[in-house]
DNA sequence: TTGAAAATGACAACCATTTCCATTTTTGAT
DNA sequence: ATCAAAAATGGAAATGGTTGTCATTTTCAA
């Protein structure tokens, strides 16, 4: 698990923001790579699972992906036009550590998300 | 427009949550009444049209919808054994809201879930 | 070098959702 | 009430993103 993921971390990195897995394997087709289309699905499962990547889902239910970075946060998504604003989920990291303590949990984690219309929209 | 709207909305109220059309479809098939699939997800549109239903998307992308203004709660889920429980998410809702708000969002939403390993795992 | 394990990709299978279209039901004007 | 136009319905087929299959190729350690 290495030719493949470097190559689709480096379509991630050319389109600079979501892409589909169809329009990953498009990218390295025109770019003279090859690489097949389960291929790149695979390699995404396997880098969203590292957390490398980010998947969200755009309203038709198609995934979309892109380059992740190394701190914790949440996105606020516009419902419309996919517009992304990344933040800070302080309160929501308490929230989750004291929601999950009281009930006998460890080892807490979560995820959150924000949707909605942005400005433009 | 209607009969169909009254049934779905039925079934939605009954299931009390967050459902996907082919959950409701199965719902209301158990409970003798006669509609078609084509016609839980055309009904389902229009009512999230006319905004009288929300909808969402489960990770791998299937829809699932839920009558607006329900309340709704979020979940703490034991990473090993599956115990579920149920939480009050005062505290999100307002963090959900005010960083959508800063960003000129509206019509804001969320989803928000809590994981770890349970007391007796 | 060599053989087991991992990766790859063409193809088929899957499944939620949509489209098509013939039939049924509702509506509204007379 | 009557009838034709419009809307609604639902079964079947099509769509399309995603995943499973499996034979082949590549990697890598002994």
């Amino acid at each position: 698990m290495s030719k493949s993921a470097t190559k689709v971390l480096q379509a991630l990195e050319r389109v600079g923001g979501f892409a589909s897995a169809q329009e990953l394997h498009l990218v390295l087709k025109r770019n003279q790579e090859s690489i097949g289309l389960t291929t790149v699905y695979r390699t995404l499962q396997n880098l969203v699972n590292e957390k490398s990547v980010d998947i969200l889902r755009k309203d038709d239910g198609e995934a979309i992906y892109r380059l992740c970075g190394d701190s914790h946060h949440h996105h606020l998504v516009c419902k419309n036009c996919g517009k992304t604003v990344e933040i800070e989920g302080g309160a929501i990291e308490k929230w989750a550590q004291k929601s999950g303590e009281e009930n006998g949990f460890r080892e807490i984690g979560h995820t959150a998300e924000i949707f909605g219309l942005c400005s433009d929209c």
